[in-house]
DNA sequence: TAAATAGTGTCTTTAAGACATTATCGC
DNA sequence: GCGATAATGTCTTAAAGACACTATTTA
């Protein structure tokens, strides 16, 4: 092993060798929740699959780094793009010093190339092992997903600007790995409060032509059911 | 304004010019939640209110990092720590490329040293200026303690290891601002499973002795009321 | 008109809200 | 016994669970 990259500030100090910015990008494929990973060329970690993650520089915000990376990869820019964790611990990266940002990054399904320039979508509950501990990442991303998903708009991301009641339930399902009774499922979005009946039906197949639906906000929202919290005082005397 | 420090890395490339670690150390006192901020000496921000933060070194895991400044401030470790943010924009610090991942950290409101070199517990609705945009951070900080709270067991970090209901539910009241119906807080913090009865009873004051209870677990866990997601089909037809 | 899919209605069960009541202390 | 505080019990209201049923499409 070659010995580790080290850097020094202006001032003096010993400073972080670089700075690393790595989407965890999810989408539902084939009705089970993927991540997109790369495999490596270089050392370390050489021929191993990791998250698409990048070097940022001191002139870019790290959202956009994480942004340029993932649309390096996919060729489409994330919908729903949130900060994760950083994994700062020193001895995580054999090459030195290299605090890592992680993004949750969300993108609609139907955009999805499959496959793209050594980058490959993956089942997360079937992940083979992972470069520079990127499976903790993976992990701490599936979780803050399926956390969110029903107290969010979260799922902004991953499907289309108009979409079905079935469509979103088959996502959710994917997502949560739950099996929904469908008019409790919707039920349930709508009173969320998240989406809104556009009016229009998706024809097409057979059955009857399922409502659109579209998310009353795209920006990050909470769902308007009301947080489970004991009752406040009422009563006056 | 001096010039911005910079660094650069054993291999030529930019590199940050620091990393620093900052702790929002937050703990309900009369009944409000505050917030321990110190008074900056040195430019820039020189008088200004901060976050108790520091440097990490290259040696140290950043939450050592954000419990050794939170100790040197109050004397206590934190009994709950939690990685909240990173705030990594380029243009955040006057000094230069410094980004700063913010900690969670929760003590109990028992072993507080109200006045200690510098430091101040403020109020958290009405902090003053802060330097570096630690605002933002604390408001992070305290919405993710909000969120939390009736989620799962952050509160151990806030309460003695012994406490009783109404103790609890003073501490609850606090931080989410709301006031509980007595009976129905005990009846959903016990139904979270959170807690249990030691069987011991806190005697003293007036009235009927309360009686004590502790966390069944201390390490962060979650409540066990099913979060609120439609049903699972069932029918097997 | 049958198969397929989507959407509506509603009864049951569970949980939360709002108190009245009872219990146990110090003085 | 009285004021103070804690704990219990319970009736009401709201939300979730579990389906049966009705509605529209294509083949």
């Amino acid at each position: 092993m070659t010995s580790r990259i080290r850097a020094v500030n202006s001032a003096g100090f010993p400073a972080p060798a670089a700075l690393t910015a790595v989407p965890v990008v999810l989408a539902p494929l084939q009705g089970r929740l993927h991540v997109l990973l790369v495999e490596r060329t270089d050392a370390p970690f050489a021929e191993t699959w990791v998250l698409p993650g990048g070097f940022m520089s001191p002139d870019e915000r790290p959202e956009a780094t994480a942004q340029r990376k993932l649309t390096e990869k996919t060729g489409v820019g994330a919908v729903y793009l949130e900060q994760l964790q950083t994994y700062a611990d020193p001895q995580r990266d054999p090459r030195g010093w290299v605090p890592t940002v992680a993004y949750l990054a969300l993108i609609d399904a139907a955009v999805l190339r499959t496959d793209e320039s050594g980058a490959r979508w993956v089942a997360v509950d079937a992940l083979p092992e992972l470069g520079f501990g990127h499976a903790e990442i993976v992990r701490d991303g599936v979780e803050r997903l399926r956390g969110k998903l029903w107290w969010s708009n979260i799922a902004v991301g991953l499907l289309p600007e108009r979409f079905t009641m079935p469509q979103a339930r088959r996502v959710f399902e994917a997502i949560s790995g739950v099996t929904y009774e469908p008019s409790n499922f919707r039920r349930e979005l709508e009173l969320s409060g998240l989406v809104r009946a556009t009016g229009g039906v998706a024809k097409g197949g057979p059955g009857r032509p399922a409502a659109l639906y579209e998310f009353v906000e795209r920006r990050p929202a909470w769902s308007l059911r009301r947080s489970r919290q004991p009752a406040a005082v009422r009563r006056e005397s």
